[in-house]
DNA sequence: CCTCCACAGGAAGCGCAGGAGT
DNA sequence: ACTCCTGCGCTTCCTGTGGAGG
């Protein structure tokens, strides 16, 4: 992608030739002049598997302990991880899958090593498709049974002799909406085969996940533990530290921005992947300024960049009566109810949906579309009891106002019923 | 102390789309 | 062509609930 790029800007460039008008030309020249924060890009991506996981040997350790009898091909215990979102479970998972899979490529083991993320996969059917992939075994994306993909399952893994050692990343994304009868399926693959089988890892942020599990399928899965704990402020430095020794330019990004960002992490709650991300928007902005130095400046900028972000993104990607509801919280906002209850927003979203001729859903699904909205960080909401007046939620923007109606401004068909106030909201005003 | 509000949120089921197998 | 399967968005129906006001 980055050498695409540049090749093509080097190309457009070279071809300007002798002067004229060339609005593009002096762009691209700025672009190729451009002091260059970053040395490579990837090491900032989310995805991007280190080669030291500062802070986190002993959790390697003790999962390369767990999964060393699969060097041998007998089933290594099934593991379960704890642990809160960017305390590094799935860096850790990674980093100890990718060592293993340069052992079984180097002895040429019948052994594979799968990720599967349950809240991207979403439903059992996807889950189940993943694995028989991850050994070979083809399956269309819907058509089949459940009980026909696992029989594929379990005839690939006995026809090809293979260990699978899969991880289901946030499994409980999957139980908290299908159950735990999948795991105990899986967990029951193995009876009366040898040589080949499954271990399982799971990996989930809710501490009390495990309630939710039959006791049965909880032994099954949970033979080892593992625990991890949230990084500390000192300890998000020497993470970020050592990422931008690899990602950056030499002297690009003071150790007063690094302190900044995990300091900024820290106080959410120690999420490594907030800090990274914080820390390479930080330097895109300076890169995009034309400064050759990440200032503490550029933080600032990239955290509300950041926050704005994630309210274009939901507004660009979520289905119209999401929006809808959206833009009657908004209007609520607007004018004078900053924390309405359900029912006003419902009210005003039934407005709403009337002056653009749209056939309003009822408040039960609207109720399930502020969950949602609440899930993906755009509202907040909390339940409140007001005795006689009932038990509701109340409701409010995370982000402020003015972002979000700017990023409404841009959507033609919200931005038209922002400039009418509903008739209902006056009698909730104070 | 009891009532009853204004919803929350679970359960079930419906209709549709997309696809496999026969 | 027909049957069977799942996912998805949605509705309908339902039970549950904390505390202000009687």
């Amino acid at each position: 992608m980055e050498s695409k790029n540049s090749k093509r800007a080097e190309g457009a460039f070279q071809s300007k030739g002798g002067g004229g008008a060339d609005p593009l030309g002096e762009v691209l020249r700025r672009a190729l002049q451009r002091p260059r924060i970053f040395r490579d890009r990837n090491v900032m991506r989310s995805d991007y598997v280190p080669d030291r996981l500062p802070h986190r040997d002993e959790h390697i350790r003790r999962l390369g302990e767990i999964l060393a009898p699969a060097l041998s091909l007998s089933k290594p215990s099934n593991v379960f991880i704890y642990g809160k979102t960017g305390t590094g479970k799935t860096a850790v998972v990674r980093y100890v899958f990718k060592r293993f899979r340069e052992v079984v490529e180097r002895e040429n083991l019948p052994l594979v090593f799968a990720y599967i993320n349950c809240r991207i996969s979403g439903t059992e059917y996807r889950v189940l498709a993943e694995l028989c992939e991850s050994i070979g075994v083809k399956v269309p994306f819907t058509g089949l049974s459940k009980a026909e993909v696992f029989s594929r399952l379990r005839r690939g893994l006995r026809e090809k002799g293979v260990l699978l050692v899969a991880c289901f990343d946030e499994i409980d994304a999957l139980v908290k909406s299908y159950g735990d009868n999948l795991l105990y399926e899986l967990s029951r693959i193995n009876e009366g085969a040898e040589e080949c089988g499954l271990a399982m890892i799971g990996t989930s942020n809710d501490l009390h996940f495990k309630d939710y599990l039959d006791p049965r399928v909880l032994s099954s899965l949970s033979e080892e533990e593992l625990v991890f704990h949230p990084y500390t402020a000192t300890e998000l430095i020497d993470i970020l530290t050592e990422r931008a020794r690899l990602a950056f330019r030499e002297g690009a990004v003071p150790q007063a921005v690094i302190n900044l960002c995990a300091a900024l992490a820290a106080a959410e709650h120690g999420d490594a992947r907030r800090a990274i991300d914080l820390l390479r928007v930080a330097a895109e902005v300076a890169e995009r300024n034309g400064d050759s130095i990440v200032e503490e400046r550029h933080v600032r900028l990239a955290q509300s960049m950041i926050e704005r972000g994630r309210v274009f993104e939901a507004l660009s990607t979520l289905p119209l009566h999401s929006k809808l509801v959206l833009a009657a919280l908004l209007l609520l906002a607007k004018n004078g109810v900053p924390n309405p209850i359900s029912g006003m927003i419902y009210q005003t979203y039934r407005e709403v949906c009337g002056r653009i001729g749209v056939e309003p859903l009822t408040d039960r699904r609207v109720s399930s579309l502020i969950s949602e909205l609440d899930m993906l960080g755009v509202v907040k909401s909390d339940l409140v009891n007001m005795g006689r007046r009932g038990r509701t939620r109340k409701i409010s923007l995370l982000t402020p106002v003015e972002e979000v109606e700017e990023v409404m401004e841009s959507d033609e068909l919200l931005a038209s019923l922002l400039s009418h106030t509903p008739a209902s909201i006056d009698k909730w005003r104070k």
